[in-house]
DNA sequence: TGTACATCAGTGAACGCGCGTTCACTGATGTAC
DNA sequence: TGTACATCAGTGAACGCGCGTTCACTGATGTAC
């Protein structure tokens, strides 16, 4: 009964497309160059259209950069923390700094986690974008958490935050240094430590 | 002999005073607001002064903020790093690490260490820029590992890179989440964990 | 000591450029009959 | 099925603004004699 070929709206579905195009090339620059290089020309010319279309899609450029700080988040940990009980936690947890602490996340920074290159900027921004990235941020902490009280370990709140600050600062340190050697250095010492503490 | 009333050079001694003051003003933005939030004209007008005058300072923009990331070490680190064996080693690392992990610090970013504001973006600023940002690192990363090294830790510079990594991933942490009792909750665990991996 | 000239730190207007946002428009798609 | 009109996603020029840098200038300080 239902007419695929011309649905009612298929003007809004190929809008939600654009949107979408918006949203992951804001992320990748983001990630990539931080927050203060996303600008409207750029972002648009990327997805493939120009400036004036921009304000059918968001009202303002601080709502893409929040909006695109959640997206960021989910893309990255929203599948991770749904399925935090399908295997058992000392994998889960193992997983998540294995991959964090990596020179493959350091060399990644367009699909890496979002923290590290917000991290610095984000308190000058627009409020709702701070708060955007405070979520994402609680909500992957709180994750570690829970992993870590499965494991029995005590003051898991604590030790996930200190983890979780430890993990951020090692990436950012390790992507300014130019030396890989040294950057790879400084990823292990990390990584060692950070599973040691875990208990792993 | 010497004539101070109106020495050879009293016009070159303003000039440095001058060149004091831009180069004060531009590592306190950068500290409080980032690299990138530096413009000719805001620094030029806190240091009392109109934009022409810039260049009789320096060559470029990034030529000051090579010079401001190199000062900004200097102020916070070059004693302290000139004085490490002047007191016991335990003494030395507990100062650092408290004054480090402290609300002070999160509340007063234009006098604090210029590793959390500048971490996430120096990489993408000039080579000198990003150079003297590398090297203030190091030097204070080994100043910590020489003082771990004094107290027989066992692999000094794994140990001073990852509790770096964790201080300032903290810190910048830290200065993102608005909830006062939350930040100080991030700033105790991680003060607590970095000092009982330095074994104090 | 007094005068004439040289120096040069700092001024402020101007440049070309990229920014976020606005707006009159176009043309493909959707609706009404 | 065919035609006339409505909608609206996206275009591209224009706006006012702040940026880094240049440059002709000013006027206080320094030097020469």
């Amino acid at each position: 009964m239902v007419n695929t070929q011309s649905s009612p709206d298929r003007r809004q579905e190929k809008k939600a497309q654009s949107r979408e195009r918006i949203l992951h090339e804001a992320a990748a620059i983001i990630r990539a160059e931080g927050a203060e290089r996303v600008s409207v020309h750029s972002v648009m010319a990327r997805a493939g259209m120009t400036v004036g279309g921009f304000y059918a899609h968001f009202p303002t450029k601080d709502a893409l950069l929040a909006a695109a700080v959640t997206r960021m988040f989910d893309e990255r940990y929203a599948s991770y923390l749904a399925h935090l009980d399908e295997r058992p936690a000392e994998d889960m947890l193992r997983r998540l700094v294995d991959n964090y602490l990596s020179l493959r996340h350091r060399d990644t920074a367009e699909r890496g986690c979002p923290i590290p290159p917000l991290a610095g900027e984000v308190g000058r921004l627009a409020d709702p974008v701070r708060a955007a990235f405070v979520a994402g941020m609680e909500q992957l902490s709180q994750g570690v958490e829970r992993l870590l009280e499965v494991l029995g370990r005590p003051e898991p709140a604590a030790l996930a935050s200190s983890i979780l600050a430890e993990m951020a600062g090692a990436i950012s340190l390790a992507r300014v240094q130019p030396d890989r050697a040294k950057a790879e250095a400084m990823l292990t010492a990390s990584r060692r430590r950070v599973l040691e503490r875990i208990g792993l």
